[in-house]
DNA sequence: AGAGAGCGTGAAGGGAACGTGAAGAAGGCG
DNA sequence: CGCCTTCTTCACGTTCCCTTCACGCTCTCT
């Protein structure tokens, strides 16, 4: 198997520079752009494995680039890490729901780094597309098809909203998603609501959990994420 | 043994296309159709082992035809992959579908199409049901042949509708049908129907039931189930 | 340390979903 | 044609869930 490919897009030539060489070191291919277009056009000719993206670009930022890439076939499932600056916690939310897999705050030690592009490579892989298909996560387990979740073995009952809350979470885990995305997710296109009702259910999924609540951890400023497994 | 026989509805000559190659370089059978109506009757046909349905067709769609096919005997455990475009994807997570095998999202590639449809005929195979064999759960045994029911030995009349409902919910126990697809299966294609229809004839079963009308249970904001045991 | 924002928690009103009774519609059979 | 069974629809009552809001705590930034 050839070696993973990343096309970094990145305004700033000294972070630039800093990222591709930790990536090389880490035995990455590495291709690069400092301009949203350029990136687009590096990323169509190189088809890489996963792209990081700097929210702030000249020209087309990285929230263009990001809703170009969703709109297209060929990179609709491209895994995408936006880089931002720090305090810029509502650019990620709005990173997120453009499409976004991760996002990693400058600046950035190169190990965790790495560790996040290795994170989200993982989850591609293992990407799940088929909802009817059980899923099993530690001790928790989700059938769909016969609207059941057990933990530890024992039956749990669930509100459909709160089935639907945890059977998406879990279904991604270690991915962050905005109160927004679950509500689009959990609740549908019905009234338009407060995005804090995601809270409540929340509440009720992990006190429903009892000892595993941590399963569903909370992402100050971003929203929620079911718990990944560290190896 | 003959070759295994597809039938690939799809409204897009190109997709439809793609796909009629890399079936037979895999040494299937196909025959196609690229509306719903024309569809049901290549099927009708052919008696294919399989269907790919695009969901986005032009006038009756994929879960029209769906349905329809589940409303006959003839076809209704002809295993069905639905073909749906991304977005569509929480319509299914949400509807819980009108009773399809498994689904696969555009755009994908054709090894992933491959291991899909290898992967239903396989569980088809296993999960082959004989519609004349008798069914025995716990205090229940149905026997379609004779169309019989007989709780803890004594018989128990019912109308054809709730003998239908019945026999299909107690033949797939634990798991969950929302209205739609129980009228589908319950009552045909016949005119349109309120889908709270079903609850009334919910009530019914459940009353001749009597002491056991336990047996059929209420998924609230879904549908109804078939209690299964626990283990 | 203080201020402000973000989140957890409890409680209450309104509303959606389901159960139930009954009556009209459709179809079969004599 | 008329009776009977069965299917379907509707209205109403009840239960449970969803949503909202207020308050207090925690965390973060200055």
């Amino acid at each position: 198997m050839s070696a993973t490919k990343v096309v970094v897009i990145e305004d700033e030539p000294d972070i630039l520079e800093l990222i591709e060489y930790n990536l090389r070191r880490e035995g990455f291919e590495v291709a690069t752009a400092t301009s949203g277009r350029s990136g687009l056009s590096v990323i169509g000719r190189e088809k890489p494995d996963i792209v990081l993206l700097d929210l702030l670009l000249p020209g087309l930022d990285g929230l263009d680039v990001c809703r170009r890439l969703r709109a297209v076939d060929s990179t609709r499932d491209l895994p995408v890490i936006m880089v931002t600056a720090r305090g810029e916690e509502s650019d990620v939310v709005l990173g997120l729901g453009v499409g976004a897999d991760d996002y990693i705050h400058k600046p950035f030690s190169p190990r965790e780094l790495i560790a996040r592009i290795r994170a989200v490579l993982r989850r591609g892989g293992a990407r799940e597309r088929d909802p009817e298909r059980k899923i099993v996560r530690g001790p928790l387990a989700i059938d769909p098809v016969k609207h059941r979740i057990d933990v530890e073995g024992r039956r749990l009952e669930f509100t459909p909203t709160e089935f639907r809350l945890l059977h998406f979470l879990a279904s991604h885990p270690g991915r962050v998603f905005t109160r927004g995305q679950l509500v689009d997710r959990a609740i549908g296109d019905r009234a338009v609501v407060i995005d804090r009702n995601i809270d409540v259910h929340i509440r009720a999924v992990r006190k429903k959990l009892g000892s595993h609540r941590e399963l569903v951890e909370t992402v100050r400023g971003i929203g929620y994420r079911f718990h990944e497994d560290e190896d």
